[in-house]
DNA sequence: CGTATTTCTTAACTTAAGTGAACGAGTTAT
DNA sequence: ATAACTCGTTCACTTAAGTTAAGAAATACG
């Protein structure tokens, strides 16, 4: 039926010797993962750059910033939170790609992906209660994992945070309510047909049945709707 | 075909005298409505327990707000926004019901509705660009209305709005992401049955054909829909 | 390397939503 | 008062998605 999924974490060029851990319910190990220097100091800058967008950051806030360790190697199929869980951690994604899943009726059903430069923050952080749904990686990703105590201290040392985290929270909320509009307005060809605009990547690194549930479908149902549009062309 | 709306706003027991207003490009006038000191305090009060779940304000820092002058009368049927038009305003609603729709093919698409508590910050105001949707009022309504200037005002001079308008933004994008995920795992008799749940009052407040478009369906189908759940019972 | 498993596709059939049209009830406009 | 319009419902028909099953292709694994 379903595979299970071995969590699996590893800092990133950590100065802290790293330790493999067993801390999960599930015992799961966390596992340092293989990194080298010039690959995390990529993802640091792919980080400033993001948070330049919105506010400008000194040499000190950057540092204050690092010292957080915020930085985590991760492999494919590795299951972040799971369903009925509690979890403080919020995400940013670097590189790769991870995706949020419900198992209902023993099927998965993705609702959402998130690639490069993506924030998430899973609902059960906010409402404090166990999680609804499952979150993993599709790919081998690198991703920023801060939770609440973190951030709590991070704005309350630096207000500039508090401001991006505003303004971010305000832009993603718009943007979503936009994608919910376009979902509601629109058949499941002409959402696969937009997907294929706006996120033509999505449509290659994503196996099709997750991407069917994504799109509110069965996967036998995307498989159809490909071959119709192909025989249309 | 759509019967166009005429815009009608009013200040509520303003101290400054009511003047009717001609301004949008087409020509609409914008009103005064009948109100009354008690309802205009019992509205204060919506709104400062609504704000008082997230900080705590001195009074000082509610004659600010006071002082902001944001509390508005609003007709049924009066279109706050138009496609195609740059706003900065956004809204809470105090009273009443305002919704988003889209005119695609020269057809109402509603997808959102907006009731009692909710707040609504607009695509367009985030994005700085010509609105894709209207917003306007299914009942006569009270709201604030706020626009960005006086929220750039109100947060550089008080960060607790900063902090407040950052927990209640991450609080909305975290519900709309469920939401969302709702609508893409069930069918559309489901999704009635689960709005029947959540929020009973919608079906009985708002038009049948606004409630199709918003469970993502035709007016007929849902319709047929209730029907068949009415004879399942 | 070959076997097992997962993933994707195809097909036949069922079910439900989309479409176009018609009707009655209620509302608005003249 | 009547004509025009909106709104919700129903019906017949079309189209597409759900379901079940089977097989091919790709991938994982011993």
């Amino acid at each position: 039926m379903i595979r299970q999924e071995e969590p699996c974490y590893g800092r990133l060029s950590s100065t802290v010797p790293l330790e493999p851990k067993v801390e999960t319910p599930l015992g799961t190990r966390l596992v340092a993962s293989v990194t080298d220097d010039s690959n995390n100091n990529t993802m640091k800058n792919t980080l400033f750059d993001f948070i330049s967008k919105y506010v400008s950051l000194t040499e000190d806030e950057k540092n204050a910033i690092l010292a957080l360790d915020l930085f985590r190697s991760v492999k494919k199929g590795t299951t972040l939170l799971k369903e009925g869980h509690k979890s403080q951690d919020s995400y940013f994604v670097l590189k790769g790609c991870i995706r949020i899943y419900y198992i209902m009726d023993g099927e998965e059903k993705t609702t959402a992906f998130y690639t490069e430069m993506d924030a998430l923050t899973p609902h059960c952080v906010i409402s404090k209660a166990p999680s609804e749904y499952f979150i993993s990686c599709v790919e081998d990703s690198i991703l920023t994992v801060s939770n609440s105590d973190m951030e709590v201290e991070i704005n309350s040392k630096f207000p500039k945070f508090e401001i991006m985290c505003r303004i971010l929270s305000e832009e993603l909320l718009a943007k979503k309510q936009m994608d919910f509009d376009e979902f509601k307005t629109s058949s499941p060809e002409q959402r696969y047909l937009n997907l294929l605009q706006s996120r033509p990547d999505l449509i290659q690194r994503v196996p099709q049945h997750q991407l069917a549930s994504f799109l509110g479908i069965k996967p036998q149902s995307l498989s159809r709707l490909r071959a119709r549009i192909l025989e249309k062309k």
